[in-house]
DNA sequence: ATTAATTCCTATTGACATACTATGAATTGG
DNA sequence: CCAATTCATAGTATGTCAATAGGAATTAAT
């Protein structure tokens, strides 16, 4: 039941974006000093939002990455679900997935009710407020 | 993201003996026939649970298992934590786990978030419940 | 006392996923 | 031209998953 480094690794990454948010592209390894990532793994984590169109990249020197849209228009779920796959518990309750057992199973009940909880957190939690919340707790040291 | 099989088979099990629940011992046999499970799989599933008293085991010839408790006195969250371990959705928000990032981590909001919504619904759902539920939906097509 | 049914215990296996590392090509600003 | 960067693909060590396998120990029924 977890959520592996590459989903993590993403959200970070993508909230690294979202907080460095200038116009002017913020290189990968920028990134990975900041998170302490392995730039070469979250060169892979990367590719898989640039084709995505997550993010735009500019190639050469001075190039890296920006968020193709504002921060308010990524949630957590959009980020973890092309990262990390489908977020259900199990198989059988992700769209048209067909199991014979499917009408007798009433342990069904229970894989629903966790997936549409997970589902609710992460569809409600934006890049935006994982931005503002950061920015705001810097701010608590400041005075 | 996913629940193992382990887990799985375990609330199956589980569910299977609160439906047989009559006092006489129910063979791993007929549960894994009934549940289209591997026995020699479920052996390995019980024991687990026979281990955390979840379960008592009658040996010998007419053996098998019967609960220690009363269906109503099972949570889900119960079995599936004993089986599959924790189930939250990274390591840093367990119990007494300690990270050198903790304090700045954003991220770490969103897994407390999930992993509260999954407590809450695993933890408030019992073997009862989904006893009924299923002793009901076989009831639906008696008339 | 024997047999058959059962639980109990431990080891092994094949497939797959995870979390990287490695190498080098392509692109581009200075 | 060169250094910094992205892009693409391959390799690798480790671990987990989902069983399967074999047999020992126990006990009810005959």
């Amino acid at each position: 039941m977890k959520i592996s480094t590459k989903g993590r690794y993403a959200l970070r990454l993508m909230l690294d974006l979202a907080l460095n948010n200038t116009g002017e592209p913020v290189s990968l390894k920028d990134i990975a000093k900041r998170q302490e990532i392995s730039d070469k793994y979250l060169e892979q984590i990367i590719s898989v939002l640039n084709k995505a169109k997550y993010v735009q990249s500019i190639r050469g020197a001075q190039g890296g990455y920006v968020l193709t849209k504002k921060p308010e228009e990524y949630t957590v779920g959009m980020i973890l679900r092309l990262t990390e796959g489908s977020l259900a518990p199990v198989a059988c309750v992700e769209e048209d997935y067909n199991c014979e057992r499917m009408s007798d199973c009433t342990t069904v009940l229970v894989w629903k009710k966790i997936n549409d909880a997970v589902n609710e957190v992460v569809d409600h939690i934006t890049l935006a407020d994982l931005r503002d919340y950061e920015m705001q707790k810097a701010g608590e040291y400041v005075i």
